[in-house]
DNA sequence: ACCTGAACACCGTTCAAGT
DNA sequence: ACCTGAACACCGTTCAAGT
């Protein structure tokens, strides 16, 4: 019989490195989390880890598609609220984990896995964002520059600790701006 | 007789550090650069560099605020240009060392240094700004806003690799939004 | 005052070995 | 197929000792 808790049915145990990874990230960051922490953490040995997952930078994608996943899910409950409610609903289910979005940018450079997804969640959240302002009436020639500026706008957020209120005037200016009335 | 070189009068060493490092930082970011690498490149031994700084961050700082020097003294050089060329050229000036904004937002969270250095820096950039936008007309309400946008806009350009037809694209939108004449 | 050699605790990762 | 114990090379940092 084996030794320890019973074997897991296929990919439990997988999800289970995957909340304990993301409790930590949330509360320590990153490089603030060792594999041994997040090993104890899910009751397992840090190599058991390797296993599973190729290596700490795929463990962390791992934790960021499971916030992107509920953050749509959450977001289609929220259908008919306007955009801006929706925009600032979104930046606070990324800004909680202590900016693992700056995590991303600064590993872009030295992890190919990264890269990659850093890329198809620009071109995602580019793509939301331009038909969200289209539907709004701003030129469709316009609406694809508007949306990367609201990105990085948005990324900016994410990556400064700000207060609630601020938030609310950087968002309400920048969709101002663009022709979007509040 | 001194083992080594000859001393070198006070704080050229510690310059020979920083170039060092900026070198490598610039090339293989923070993280792909070890404190060992740093050495090898100025001659000396890894734990000489305690001597000169407290901690592998503050050699981060002193690499910084050497490049916003330059970037100043080289801005004075260009002060009757308009707005969105000296903006370009700055943006030029700290996109090249391979993403080190990247890393400052990173370790906010975990050094106190690095902390301070940013918000000081988030500050300035924001001062310069908000005259360079009042100068072109922009009423002194609105300013502030407008120049923490532009903030965020060019720290999303530095963030992630992109052409330069885009960063034109990107920055005259975002000026012209802000109702300032290209 | 300045610099080194040797060591420290820790990191992500590997691998042969067990079940 | 899944998991471990033991080891690897490396990291940032410390410190007693030298000049």
């Amino acid at each position: 019989m084996p030794r320890n808790k019973r074997h897991l049915e296929q990919g439990e145990k997988k999800q289970a490195i995957l909340t304990a990874a993301a409790e930590l990230f949330t509360e320590n960051g990153f490089d603030g989390t060792s594999m041994n922490a997040i090993a104890k953490q899910a009751g397992i040995t840090p190599n058991t880890i390797y296993w599973y997952f190729p290596g700490k930078d795929d463990v962390l994608i791992g934790v960021l598609n499971d916030l992107v996943r509920d953050g749509l899910t959450e977001a289609m409950t929220m259908a008919g609220l306007p955009v801006r409610e929706r925009l600032m609903h979104a930046i606070g289910v990324f800004e909680r984990p202590e900016s693992l979005m700056n995590t991303v940018h600064a590993r872009v450079a030295h992890s190919e896995a990264i890269a990659t997804w850093h890329a198809r969640f620009h071109m995602m959240l580019e793509q939301i964002l331009i038909s969200e302002v289209c539907k709004v009436g701003i030129p469709t020639e316009r609406a694809a520059t508007v949306s990367r500026l609201l990105v990085y706008v948005i990324e900016g957020l994410l990556s400064h600790p700000h207060q609630e209120n601020d938030r609310h005037e950087m968002i309400d200016a920048m969709l101002e701006l663009a022709g979007v009335d509040a």
